[in-house]
RNA sequence: GGAGGCGUCGCAUAGUGGCCUAGUGCGCCCGCCUGCUAAGCGGGUUGGGGUUGAGACCCCUCGCGGGUUCAAAUCCCGCCGCCUCCGCCA
């Protein structure tokens, strides 16, 4: 945990604050069990003694007042009790919280082979495909949103005029190409034995804070006020809490959910960049891969899902590269994760399509998700939290790279074969 | 938006301040009996936490969180969910 601190670049200190809370936590715990036991003991005395009491008193026995003496005098040693014992429970429950906030201060504990470091410092796994030669074929490439807009397809002015800056409407062949990919991708994770679901796109705060999206994320959710729910910015924060608080069976294999739905940030503290067209917007839509696996199925589980993305961008024709995230840059909930970053012509650079994340425990921890914990594994019984991973199959951006990778000199747009069933056209030309 | 009702063990229900250590039926699991099946008999059957070498023991948990009380499934307040009726509206 120190190591996995350290690698992150936070505090290692944390740990041991967490240690001595705990033992904190324990000690006050059993002063209060020990005197709730006795407290209950007496107080049940006290109901046995006022019991014969009342009966003596309605049958006029002699030995009323006697009674009456030994159940008054019993309600007062149970009254001195609980007094000590109401004292005792604020102390261990003060103990807890402080436990518990200290807990959530940690990250997700890393998997090993993690590269360390920030943001820069990933590590590429693997290049996928050759970036076109635009030189070589004799003219300048178009960025996304020039394209676009000969094509009829993205309108940022109006988006703007409607809802403000990094909001757009994707219109014609723009809003039909959207749809095209994300049924392709639903309906490859149908193939794969995902269940298909659209989600809710609002969350509780409890399920926000669960899924781990209050720690480095809190800036980057809406809120709506009134009613104290929040936007979410991926369908893996419903997802996650679907299974919240329940024991689901996993002697079946893994739980796989395909949720499409409409995701939303803020992008508080990235005035100014990527302000042209829709690689960084308010507003998207994607369809993401959510998985409940045991937790030693995890790190399997993970390249599977990588295999999957890698299978949507085979399906788009596009050239990309596989990154493993540093630590620093990791995310609180977790502990690994891999990114597909497409090639960007006009940028001469990769940018993210999509991201696997192996959260372990962290999410299933915080949100209640258990299962039994299987005889087989000999490591005793009852329950444990489960796993669970995402990862994105498409989303809105991977227009830009679908647009800028397969235009024409013409300014019109080949369609990759895998999506022409879907979208029904074979190429996107120019309006007007 | 207004009015009312409900939330108890996997399911169904009893319980309306202390003989509740939450009863009963069904389901499920283990055993017994019976030469089929069925029935019958006995035991077990929420989850969390703590102490412990072990076996075991203790504390919490009646939708959730507070409160009243010596004592709360039971009384009070707030929240969540479900149902019924009325109103309004894409």
């Amino acid at each position: 945990m120190r190591a996995s601190q350290l690698a992150r670049g936070e505090d290692p200190g944390v740990v041991d604050a967490i240690l001595a809370a705990d033992e904190r936590r324990r000690s006050s715990l059993g002063q209060f069990e020990a005197l709730r036991g006795e407290q209950k003991a007496v107080s049940k005395a006290v109901g046995a003694a006022m019991g014969a009491f009342q009966k003596a008193k309605k049958s006029g026995a002699d030995n009323v007042a006697e009674l009456e003496t030994a159940a008054t005098a019993a309600r007062e040693r149970a009254a001195e009790l609980s007094d000590r014992v109401k004292a005792l429970e604020a102390t261990a429950g003060h103990a807890d919280d402080d436990l518990d906030t200290l807990m959530r201060k940690v990250g997700n504990v890393i998997v090993d082979g993690v590269p360390s470091g920030g943001e820069d410092d990933y590590i590429v796994l693997e290049t996928i495909g050759t970036p076109r030669d635009f030189t070589a074929e004799g003219f300048e490439p178009r960025d996304h949103l020039e394209l676009g807009e000969r094509l009829g397809a993205i309108d940022m002015e109006r988006g703007a005029k409607v809802a403000g800056a990094r909001f757009y409407f994707l219109t014609g062949v723009g809003a039909r190409l959207e749809l095209a990919l994300l049924n392709m991708a639903v309906a490859q994770a149908v193939e794969n034995g995902f269940t298909p679901m659209i989600t809710p796109t609002v969350a509780r705060p409890d399920v926000i804070v669960g899924a781990g999206f209050m720690d480095a994320h809190a800036e980057e959710v809406y809120h709506l006020q009134t009613d104290d729910l929040y936007l979410t910015g991926t369908s893996e924060v419903a997802l996650a809490g679907y299974h919240a608080d329940e024991i689901i069976d996993l002697t079946d294999g893994p739980k796989r959910y395909a949720g499409w739905s409409a995701c939303y940030r803020r992008e508080a503290g990235s005035h100014g960049k990527d302000t042209r067209g829709i690689i960084r917007v308010h507003q998207f839509h994607k369809v993401e891969m959510f998985v409940y696996c045991r937790p030693e199925d995890a790190a399997d589980e993970h390249q599977r899902l990588l295999d999957w993305e890698r299978e949507m961008l085979a399906k788009v024709e596009v050239p990309y590269r596989i990154i493993d995230t540093a630590a620093g840059d990791l995310g609180s909930p977790a502990a690994r994760k891999f990114d597909c970053e497409a090639w960007v012509p006009t940028q001469s650079r990769y940018r993210e399509l999509t991201s696997t994340s192996n959260c372990t425990t962290f999410q299933a921890r915080r949100l209640n998700t258990r299962e039994r914990v299987p005889a087989d594994l000999g490591i005793g019984s009852g329950t444990r939290a489960v796993a669970t991973l995402n990862g994105t199959l498409a989303t809105t951006r991977w227009i830009v790279a679908i647009l800028e990778n397969h235009q024409q000199p013409d300014g019109s747009v080949l369609v990759p074969s895998a999506l022409r069933p879907f979208l029904g056209l074979d190429v996107l030309t120019p309006i007007g």
